[in-house]
DNA sequence: TTTAAAAATAAGCGATCGCTCATTTATCTT
DNA sequence: AAGATAAATGAGCGATCGCTTATTTTTAAA
């Protein structure tokens, strides 16, 4: 409900209905209706996360471990393209501030040992975390987004097919390696 | 309004009391609470991609012009914080759609012929439209983020500086031209 | 089978929603 | 100054909002 007609239009006595339930039914399980909203995108967000260090070691090498997370996020949310949407709305949401804190402190932790490791081997350049997340992973769920939003920019609607994904952690991983 | 409290917790009630107007005031220039949304929404994006584009010729230099956008770009967030949360909050609505392809059809153009003449020129690598913008931009657009949200990842606060967006270039520059 | 606890419900509260209409106020033309 | 047009308004419509309460149904222990 909340993909297809937003914040907005997503009202507690429509969900109710849609579910079959009363609407006091689940008050017995949320306090209200905001706190409905941030569990559930506590539980998606944190289902997504799992999913892309399923596999996954920070004492990985760094590429391994790079292409590692960028194929088990593509898997993830080509199977699951409701939950792009969903997580990319709420991220940019006003609620946004409540649930980050508690979903992203101990893959805090994964991701931060993983970079110190590979700057300590020398296989990524020393760069501010801020600026690693960026051009690490920003263009993965750019890429994520021109392909489940179906059409943007002209012509025929971009696919994610395992070639442009390739094609574009190689660019990110140019960026990245060490001279 | 709507960036502080969402598009939920957005009314025209309200908007009209805020303003100091009648609600019915607001019917006389928009249709209804969704043209209003789509209205400014379409205001502020136009303002945000000339200001991008200012100074900017696809006929330029490759990395002088991707140079100039990302300055364009960062100058016009950092001056108008409100704009950017304003434009990502939209830009991942369910509105987002109706107002895509009425604003970047001209854009797509100038923006098409930089990349194919950076192309033609061996300025750039051969890759799909989609691929480069996402390599390209998104890193940017993510550093916005950080800086605006103020707190994200741990430790103190990122700020954009002149420094860390240099940086960041320089990797993206390194990752899209020739070998 | 009885009984207490837990789960779910229908009905509807006051408040606010998006929006309209009959009327008044402001602006412009002659 | 008079009349016509445009702009703005206050009041409030029906519908829906988030949420609660008194009651019934279901579950499970004794």
């Amino acid at each position: 409900m909340i993909v297809h007609e937003g914040l907005d239009g997503f009202g507690v006595n429509k969900l109710a209905r849609a579910a079959g339930v009363s609407p006091a039914t689940l008050y017995i399980y949320f306090k209200d209706r905001e706190d409905l909203i941030i569990q559930v995108t506590l539980r998606v967000t944190q289902t997504m996360l799992e999913e892309s260090l399923r596999d996954f070691d920070p004492d990985m090498h760094f590429e391994e471990g790079l292409r590692k997370q960028w194929h088990n996020r593509a898997s993830h949310f080509t199977r699951n393209p409701l939950d792009v949407e969903f997580i990319e709305k709420m991220r940019y949401s006003h609620l946004y501030n409540k649930v980050s804190v508690q979903v992203y402190a101990s893959f805090k932790d994964v991701m931060g040992k993983f970079v110190r490791n590979a700057i300590e081997r020398k296989e990524l350049i020393e760069l501010p975390f801020e600026v690693y997340w960026s051009v690490a992973f920003a263009p993965l769920y750019q890429l994520i987004k021109f392909h489940t939003q179906e059409k943007t920019f002209g012509h025929q609607p971009f696919k994610l097919t395992d070639e442009s994904m390739e094609l574009a952690l190689q660019l990110v991983l140019k960026a990245l390696k060490p001279a």
